[in-house]
RNA sequence: GUGGUCAUAGCUCAAUGGUAGAGCCCCAGAUUGUGGUUCUGGUUGUUGCGGGUUCGAGUCCCGUUGACCACCCCA
């Protein structure tokens, strides 16, 4: 039995990488005075049809429950907060800066950095239009990726403003129905070929290939770049109008994080919605938002493509994981003074291992070697003495049982 | 939804149409109380599944399921 198509088992190993992940997603996202919250993995299928068309119900694992309702697995974050913010908004003081870890589904054929299921961070700040909010979440991402190693070498983040294109629309009197059109074909004019592209923008294909050669800027993407260049984080980030995104919902900056060699999709992307609270609320609560998304499959893939990334994520598993002392029942008659020393160390926060069964005593010091741990207590005929050995060194003493924590603590301190 | 490549031991992979193998892992031993390196021995398979061709199929053909990659789409 294997797990269904594009989702995943969790093994030790890969579980230890996921934990290391979210734990730095949570700890940058805490410096930055996010909080965290979650939401229901199911919700009403109406809520991702209001906000993104009947269309979108091909890539959503979508049902009808028992009770007859229409539900769907979330594909992204963004609705079920946009509800929540929409509902209960009057109880926190704005702007809210929330995060959550969300799995989310997509019903699709899997590919590389791309399965049926995966997590990311989101984090959003709701309530707050001025652009030091574009650029506080944009230094937030930025952030989060360097949290795992990597430097303006690796990646690069990529700001452009809807505002700036749909500008240009409007000086070209191109009817707003049409806008969302003209935008994907934006978005696609790097991935198609030239001939491609122009004919999906007629007319405003000469205006808008001659914005992208030569490059495009406005007011508010400089602003947003000096505040980065504040903070020490320009190298990260460039204004790159080609940036556009598929999202219909998207109204303002938007964004995407790139690896630098060009050899993964985009691992984050995000952008402001100002008008998606209003949408999902019937326009009884109206608030600006803003939000990023950064998924953990291509962020793995990223990791262990990195050296340095690597060794930080394999140290910090590593450290978090092994054991720190192993048990030797060297004789079986002593395996209650080690039970009782086991419960106390324990106790005193240290982690502690032994064999269940009894084993031979090479076997019993090959598992704390497999266990990583860094010394072995053996229980033996010296009793009321015991051995403390440092695996590291190899050099073994002979300590009195009760005075083996005081012992162990002179011996952690360097 | 479309196309391509692939599927052999727990893992990584071999095997001209002719008796299914190696390395790693795991287990047991090398004078009965001390790990890492060594040495010896051992377990492990309906060759993804179902049909077909053939004296004979892991190998060739058809179907099916799954994996990987690309496209579509992008949260």
């Amino acid at each position: 039995m294997q797990p269904l198509t594009g989702f995943r088992d969790f093994l030790p190993d890969a579980c230890a990488e996921r934990n290391y992940i979210f734990a730095k997603w949570r700890e940058v996202a805490g410096h930055y005075g996010f909080v965290e919250f979650d939401g229901p993995v199911l919700e009403e299928l109406d809520l991702y049809k209001k906000k993104s068309g009947e269309e979108i119900v091909r890539q959503l694992y979508e049902f009808v429950d028992k009770g007859e309702r229409a539900v769907a697995l979330r594909p992204e974050m963004t609705p079920t907060l946009a509800r929540i913010v929409a509902e209960q908004h009057r109880q926190f003081r704005k702007p809210l800066k929330w995060f959550s870890i969300p799995q989310v589904f997509r019903y699709e054929r899997p590919q590389r950095g791309r399965l049926r299921e995966h997590f990311q961070l989101n984090c959003d700040i709701i309530g707050e239009e001025v652009p030091e909010s574009d650029a506080e979440l944009i230094a937030l991402v930025i952030d989060v990726v360097r949290a795992f190693g990597f430097t303006s070498q690796d990646f690069v983040v990529r700001i452009s403003d809807r505002e700036f294109w749909t500008e240009l629309l409007k000086l070209e009197k191109v009817p707003p129905d049409r806008w969302e059109e003209m935008l994907q074909a934006i978005d696609k004019s790097e991935r198609e070929p030239r001939e491609k592209t122009e004919e999906r923008l007629g007319k405003l294909a000469k205006p808008v290939f001659e914005i992208l050669e030569k490059g495009g800027e406005s007011v508010k993407l400089n602003e947003i770049m000096g505040n980065l260049r504040m903070r020490g984080l320009a190298d990260f980030a460039k204004i790159d109008v080609r940036i556009v995104r598929g999202l219909a919902y998207y109204t303002g900056i938007v964004f995407e994080v790139f690896d630098r060699a060009g050899k993964f999709r985009a691992i984050a992307g995000g952008g402001r919605y100002d008008q998606l609270v209003a949408q999902l609320s019937d326009n009884a609560v109206s608030l600006p938002a803003l939000g990023f998304a950064i998924g953990d499959v291509v962020l793995g893939e990223m990791i262990r493509g990195n050296a340095t990334a690597r060794a930080q994520m394999e140290k910090t598993i590593t450290s978090e994981r092994d054991v720190e002392i192993y048990v030797v029942v060297a004789k079986e008659e002593q395996r209650g003074n080690a039970m009782a020393a086991i419960q106390q160390l324990r106790d005193s926060g240290y982690r502690v291992d032994y064999s269940l069964a009894s084993a031979k005593i090479a076997r019993q010091f090959r598992l704390a070697e497999q266990t990583g741990a860094r010394f072995a207590i053996v229980f033996g005929d010296e009793w009321p003495q015991v051995g403390v050995k440092d695996l590291t060194s190899g050099k073994q003493e002979s300590v009195p049982h009760d005075k083996v924590p005081s012992h162990l603590e002179s011996l952690r301190e360097p």
